[in-house]
DNA sequence: TCGGGTTAACTGACCATCCAGTACACAAAC
DNA sequence: GTTTGTGTACTGGATGGTCAGTTAACCCGA
C-alpha cells in the first residue's frame, strides 16, 4: 500500500465525486471513506470533523470562484462584474451539486458561510468602486446570482439557449454601465 | 385539553416558529411537537412523515407567493413581474429561515422542489407572454431571485437602504420593458 | 549499514446521539 | 361503539465522532 504524504486533497476530490454521483444528501464521512478506499478514521484524521471537511470544500469553491473572476483582464472597465459573468459561464456547464451540500450545511449553522460572505463583500466593494452607478451594478450582480441559484435548484429557464442569451444580454448591460 | 378538530395548521405555524427561533437545523418532529405542546404521535397523526410536513410548509410558502403575486392589478403591463417584485418586498422584511429548511430538504431529494418548479414555470410563461423582450424579463426575474437568495443567505448588500433602491430601480426597469 | 526509536498516517471497532417512524393504549366526540 | 385524535414508550437505523493500536517511512547514532 502506498503511503501518500497527505490524502486530504484526494479526500476532497472523493467528496465531490460522491455528491456528484449520489447527491448532496449522501455526503457522509463513511461514503467519502468508501469512495477513496480508506477508513472513516482515516478521513477524520485528515479533517477532524465533518464541518472541517465541508469548510475545506467551501474553501476550494471560493478559490475556484476567485480564480474565475480574476481570469478577465483587470484593466478593462467593470472587470469584476465581467469576472463574475465569466465565472458563471464557466460553472454553468457542470452539474455537480456540491453547492447543495454547502447550502445544507449552512442551514444548520449560518456562520458556516462567513468566508463566502467576506469574499462577496470584497467583490461588491470592488464593483462599486468600478462604477458610478452602484445600484445598477448591484442589480446585475443579483441577476448573475439569481441565474446561479436557478441553475443550482433546477429551476427554469432550463434551456441553455435562453441562459446563454441572458448572459450575452447581461454582458451588454455591464458594458453599458456608466 | 382542547381537542381541536384539526391541528394541522397550528402544527405548521409551530414549525415556522421553531425554524424562526432555533434555525432550520432544529426543525424536528419533536421540536414542533414541543412547540405546540403536543406529543410527537399527535404531530405524526396529522402529517404521516416529516416529508409530508415539509411539503405542506412548502405548499404554504407557494400559496403565499402566489397570493403576493396576485395582489397586483392584473390588467397593468408586466403584472406578473410587478407581482414578483411585490412578493419580494413583502417577504424581505421578515427573517424566518423557513426557506433554509426547505433548501435543506431539497438537498436530500431534489424532486422535493417539483411543486415550486411547476409554479415558476407558469410564472415564466406568463411573464414571457406579457412582453416582447423575454430575455430582458427573464433577467429582471433572475435579479429578483438573486435578491431573495442574497437576503436568505445573509449575503451583502445587507443594508435595507440599498436593497430598497435596488427594488425601485427594478420597478423602473419593469416599466421600461417593451 | 544496521537496528532501535520516533512519528505521521491510518485502521477498525466501538460509542453516543439524534431522530424518524411504530405500536398501542386511551380519551373525547359524534 | 365507532371514529378521530392524542399520549407514552419504544425501536431501529443512520451517522458523527473517539480511541487504542498498527503500519510504514524516516532519522540517527554506533
Amino acid at each position: 500500500m502506498k503511503r501518500s504524504r497527505n490524502a486530504s486533497s484526494e479526500i476532497l476530490t472523493a467528496a465531490r465525486e460522491v455528491t456528484a454521483r449520489d447527491g448532496a444528501g449522501k455526503l457522509t464521512i463513511d461514503s467519502v471513506a468508501r469512495q477513496i478506499g480508506m477508513s472513516k478514521g482515516g478521513v477524520l484524521y485528515n479533517f477532524p470533523s465533518k464541518q472541517a471537511l465541508l469548510s475545506a470544500l467551501l474553501g476550494e469553491m471560493i478559490d475556484e470562484h476567485v480564480e474565475g473572476v480574476r481570469q478577465v483582464d483587470q484593466t478593462k472597465p467593470h472587470a469584476t462584474l465581467h469576472g463574475h459573468l465569466q465565472s458563471l459561464a464557466a460553472s454553468s456547464g457542470l452539474k455537480e451539486n456540491l453547492s447543495m451540500a454547502i447550502l445544507a450545511a449552512a442551514a444548520e449553522s449560518p456562520e458556516f458561510l462567513d468566508p463566502l460572505r467576506t469574499v462577496i463583500e470584497g467583490d461588491q466593494r470592488k464593483i462599486t468602486s468600478e462604477t458610478t452607478d452602484p445600484i445598477g451594478a448591484h442589480i446585475i450582480l443579483a441577476a448573475l446570482d439569481g441565474l446561479r441559484f436557478q441553475h443550482l435548484l433546477g429551476m427554469p429557464p432550463y434551456d441553455t439557449d435562453t441562459r446563454e442569451k441572458m448572459q450575452h444580454r447581461l454582458e451588454s448591460m455591464i458594458n453599458e454601465l456608466r
